[in-house]
DNA sequence: TATTGTTATACTCTATAACTATA
DNA sequence: TATAGTTATAGAGTATAACAATA
């Protein structure tokens, strides 16, 4: 094996890889209450966001705030509304766009894995300090924030 | 649309999210490097994995390290292994493991993407800041140790 | 008996392109 | 022509169990 060093940071220093590992960390925790009504990370993303949203939004919308693609979520949420746990409705003035919700029983699953949801995140809390994690979370808010700005700008230049 | 509020923290302050939201920001500017070379994010963890390690390593190191299933290290391993970019060799005294090293070849081939990784990186740190930068690293090693390890104390006991 | 790693299998997601309908 | 979304397709990873070899 060469020891000539390599021009670049250790695997240790990568970014990719420490938010990679701390989301692995994390989800190990979550992954048994999901796994227990069968869902997968992706579709629990998608039901939590619809959850979160103050109004029903498009399939654009949710592909950027669950991080998936177009295609997975149609699929995804086509086997959710099969499961009546999502509603479809039209968008008065472009046939083009439909708008997605929560129907009443996907309301209900999502507070059914709720509490248990919120027990993992007191634990982490727990492990690893309140303020500690809100800072975290405020530098990963605005480290994406950053990043994506960047990326438009240059998309409009 | 139901107007009752969930009992759970809004979408936007869930640690898996920001985790996500953030690699991904992060990723979208490796990705192309990546891509130029026809390798795929995992097959890159597993080079620059064993590009970093001071000796040869086994297989379940390895998928430690990365964050893979062992099957899928074994089949990442195999085909990278075929293409001559790392090498097997057998433990002397325990012929059930065997360490995986970079060839020459591999490690020519992370060496030539090197620069670019680290270019995208130093515009990461010129986009959010050197300093904020390595404080986030630093804490998202911490909060990975800190579960980790009551993970293995749960174990343990 | 426990451990290391591979193989088998089913499922899901990723990624890209092509396509439909609509604007 | 551009946009929103779906469909098609190929490829890869995820996850679990079963298995072989070895300790």
């Amino acid at each position: 094996m060469s020891t000539e060093p390599l021009p670049m940071r250790p695997f240790s220093a990568s970014l990719p890889m420490a938010l990679l590992l701390a989301r692995e960390a994390t989800m190990r925790r979550f992954r048994p209450s999901l796994a227990e009504h069968g869902l997968t990370e992706q579709q629990w993303r998608v039901l939590r966001a619809l959850a979160s949203a103050d109004q029903p939004i498009e399939v654009s919308v949710l592909a950027e705030r669950t991080a998936l693609l177009a295609p997975s979520v149609t699929r995804i949420v086509a086997r959710l509304a099969d499961d009546g746990m999502i509603r479809r409705d039209a968008v008065v003035g472009d046939a083009r766009r439909s708008t997605l919700a929560l129907t009443t029983r996907g309301r209900r699953l999502v507070t059914r894995i709720a509490p248990q949801s919120e027990a993992t995140y007191a634990g982490i809390e727990a492990a690893f300090g309140a303020d500690r994690l809100a800072a975290l979370l405020d530098e990963l808010d605005d480290l994406t924030v950053v990043l994506d700005a960047v990326d438009d700008a240059r998309e409009a230049s």
